[in-house]
DNA sequence: TCTTGACCTCAAGTCGACTTTAGGTTGTAC
DNA sequence: GTACAACCTAAAGTCGACTTGAGGTCAAGA
């Protein structure tokens, strides 16, 4: 297969396709003159690649997973420890649905006025349903350099 | 308040503080000197971001639902769409959760040899599970200017 | 008075996952 | 044998949400 072929049977583009190659990811077979030459198994494997990003995984973590080659040889730890961290996500989105659904329905004439809302408030507000640590919602990447104390800027960072 | 006692008790960083300004998203009610400084009802509102911000809505949503001054006034309409996104995305994450669940402790040798897993893959692969459309999770912006097919690259881009 | 630390502004940098552009090469149909 | 669509590479751009840096202002304490 050449690499047109491959993104039209996987739904990912070409340009895609070479970016993941150059990260590891996947491998061509060859080459026909400078041309790509993918196997059948690239379709897996591209198929794993969108379960994993579907979870949250990192493109870098699931180079780590799968190898850049051979066949892939998953972690069953890893594996069970990204459904729990999918886990308490579910559990957070669904406290935060939960609120929402109730406040599109409440009847406080303002949400600010309905203490159920103001509960959803506090919890977003004390981090009880933001993502904190590793978690897989990638917004919010937070704390690149300095994430020691979340006040302070002194000396102006 | 001034930025330093905002930031401490909101968690908020200062600097996010300046950018949320800039943004419209809060307004200090003047300045002494050069320094800002805060209303009391600040830190609800920084709530109320940090909630939306938890939903997956934008800055640019937010800026638009809560308006740069006055109460926030919510549309109610708004909410339950939200709420119906964040539910879709949960039930996603279930079936991935699950899936995952299933392929740590499965007995197959290999996970490409569990028809469970191959058929999570299927999920992945299909978009069944990745988010499509107008999604929460910001992972996968995908098509910022031709998403037409997802094959093709002709006269390449 | 002079230092200093907390604040200020504006511009540029960061992160991940791609996409887009520019410029070059080539297999294949005519 | 020549055109050209489809491939190639390397580098730069994009997106959102912030952070970081450089350089400046100002009020309060020694």
């Amino acid at each position: 297969m050449d690499i047109a072929e491959v993104a039209k049977r996987s739904g990912v583009p070409a340009s895609t396709l070479r970016f993941y190659e150059e990260k590891g990811l996947i491998k061509s077979v060859g080459r026909q003159g400078l041309r790509r030459v993918f196997g059948a198994n690239i379709l897996e494997r591209l198929a794993l690649i969108a379960l994993g990003r579907a979870a949250g995984v990192s493109l870098d973590e699931i180079a780590q997973m799968v190898g850049a080659n051979g066949s892939p040889n998953i972690d069953r730890e890893l594996l069970a420890k990204k459904a729990d961290e999918l886990d308490s996500t579910v559990q957070k989105l669904i406290a935060m649905r939960d609120g929402l659904r109730h406040a599109a329905v409440c009847f406080a004439p303002s949400h600010m006025e309905c203490p159920k809302f103001r509960r959803l408030l506090g919890l977003a507000a004390s981090g009880a349903i933001k993502s904190e640590g590793s978690d897989q919602l990638p917004k919010r990447r937070r704390s690149y350099k300095r994430c020691t104390g979340q006040a302070g800027e002194r000396g102006d960072m």
